[in-house]
DNA sequence: AACGATGATGCAAACGATTGCATGATGGGA
DNA sequence: TCCCATCATGCAATCGTTTGCATCATCGTT
């Protein structure tokens, strides 16, 4: 058999086209099955369905594949199936000089990148960057049919000129509390967590707190204060006892919120901060400005990032389990792509965040 | 003819098929082109090639998009054109319970993201997780055409059943000191970097160094010993003035080196880590054996992640310029992939690392 | 021996876009 | 007036797989 790719015809005419990738030697199904003496049908049955080939015709068709080095074609397969085993993962990064993946979605994405790939499925990122148009190209990514499914790493369901990503029918998971009210999701007890800070600070003698949250609209930011007051309003500690700080989960606005806290006079003894990031930040302003951790204020993040313990003191931190986390959430993403119907308590999971004890808290200075 | 309820459709054969996606209102480029009155090539032209097309047909059809919501299919697309439009970033993390993504490499991705869909091309995670299977799955996908150029973040070239991803002829980049000789390529100068990190630590006094380094066979690894090792020769010190810590880039890795050297009676003066992550758990580590930073030991690490600088003190550090590695290999990969010739010296591009000084570095003790 | 059930395999029609070539219209130059 | 170049568009083949249905062989029952 002859191959002459190089008796190539004018070049007067520039083609439309670009050039090929490099000739494999066997590309198509066919000539597995030509060299089997079997059928296209029963090579692709072979390789998907094996239960419905005869188990001899199946390993010489196997050991052909293995010989010739054939691989299908997932474009093919994905447009005559309609599916494509990829998933999309959706985050929003802030932009340029930050993390494509902040410190908590990092181990995340590992659990479900490991579950998801184990399936045979792959995983696609979808940044939104926190652009308009950057949001429309995912959007209509998923439109298109690209993904079998989403797992969404964000509050809000993204949306592109007034559709919404919940209109594809795409399965979707959130790893995030609620994007929307009835969308499946695996997620700690936001409100749970954050009175187990709440209660470690009044337990320790505190009473006049700091506390650094994020964006008003954010759904987490919502969930956590909401957590944190309701348990200082159980012991009797009003609204007025607790100092706000502007956040937005990062650490930069953790660095000035510090800096706003050491300008503070009449400062609160603890500090609560709704992310590591944030709370590092703090810590590092506050110690500039010549206060001690934890002998002048207690200081509690939330998140668990894996730098927590590096810090000095290490820090105390609400442990997210991220592995758990994200393992569960492929599981059920998995799922919901094979079309299993599940009740709705199987459809939102919530597990628990244990507070982990660094150095950074001790009883208030008398 | 008998009539009975045991041949019920449903279950008498369960179909090989998987329902379908939700169906789109439109479809098929052939629906946009029978509302405006073309054929699809024209369609697909309008689309794709906007000069060869007249403005006021294309005009129309756009607008005939618009209103049908129509969106391409990528899978069809990439079938005919042998393009997909999408770039595999392959790596390696360790695996469970550790992150997905590298601090070192996080930012590099965000800026190889951008650059490459802003170009319009989708990015592909394959994690190596250092498995055998996976590797050969990596492979087998590049080998596929299911996409279109590989970004390499891994310091050798993945192989699977002999076969290496150099063969697949896909346009490559690496991001990390070489996978092969003559792979095209954008990285920092390593050994100067690490002969900045030696001739600071000689001028403030040192003249015994502990060295953490990585895997003896890691091109890295080399790179950066050769390169601390040739300054500390050119100062007339030699390899018996070093002691080497094992080390994987890790900060378990760290950790251990830090135990050691709190164990060791004779220690060094000033210690190397050839990665941030390392350095941290090693400074963790020394501190808890009752060790100060930097009065006790100078310490420097390697990269410049973001968390170094909340460090306590700030680790110096060489500080990789990500944005620009990251920025200028997705770059490199889209002309490679647009099928641009480019001169060997545009095809290997080395940037400067800078050192940045924290707070643990000091003159030795007396 | 006849019959139906079961199971393995083949046939051929999609899936939705791209693109080489053909066609027809238009316009400019000799 | 004729001819050729240029341009916009259409035709139809092709990319490689999956899968509903048809076919055929085999086997156990009655």
């Amino acid at each position: 058999m002859s191959i002459d790719d190089s008796t190539r015809p004018g070049d007067a005419v520039k083609p439309e086209g670009v050039q090929r990738a490099a000739r494999r030697q066997v590309t198509k199904i066919e000539d597995v099955a030509a060299l089997v003496g079997v059928s296209a049908s029963t090579v692709s049955r072979a390789l998907a369905r094996p239960e419905r080939v005869l188990p001899e015709t199946r390993a010489r068709i196997l050991e052909a594949v293995r010989q010739t080095g054939y691989t299908p074609n997932p474009a093919a397969r994905t447009l005559r199936a309609a599916r494509s085993m990829n998933v999309l993962v959706v985050l929003s990064s802030p932009g340029h000089g930050e993390s494509m993946i902040s410190a908590f979605f990092n181990e995340l994405l590992m659990a479900v990148d490991l579950t998801l790939s184990a399936a045979g499925y792959g995983v696609l990122l979808g940044n939104l960057y926190q652009s308009a148009e950057r949001e429309e190209r995912v959007v209509n990514l998923v439109a298109a049919g690209q993904v079998d499914g989403v797992l969404l790493m964000l509050s809000r369901m993204p949306k592109a000129s007034g559709r919404s990503l919940a209109e594809s029918g795409v399965p979707m998971v959130s790893v995030t509390t609620p994007a929307a009210p009835d969308l499946p999701l695996v997620a700690i007890d936001e409100e749970a967590a954050a009175a187990t800070v709440a209660r470690h600070l009044l337990e320790l003698g505190h009473r006049r707190f700091g506390y650094l949250g994020g964006p008003a609209d954010h759904a987490i930011e919502q969930r956590r204060h909401a957590g944190f007051m309701a348990t200082l309003a159980e012991a009797g500690i009003g609204a007025d006892a607790v100092v706000r700080y502007p956040g937005d989960f990062r650490v930069g606005s953790g660095r000035r919120a510090g800096q706003a806290f050491v300008a503070d006079r009449t400062r609160p003894s603890a500090v609560f901060a709704i992310s590591d990031e944030m709370a590092i930040g703090f810590m590092k302003e506050v110690r500039q400005g010549g206060l001690a951790v934890p002998a002048d204020l207690s200081l509690v993040g939330f998140d668990g990032i894996p730098f927590a313990e590096f810090c000095e003191p290490p820090l105390t931190t609400v442990r997210q389990p991220r592995e758990l986390i994200g393992r569960s959430a492929a599981e059920l993403l998995v799922a919901l792509m094979q079309g299993t119907e599940l009740a709705a308590e199987r459809r939102r999971i919530r597990f628990d965040a244990e507070l982990w004890l660094g150095g950074t808290t001790a009883p208030p200075r008398t």
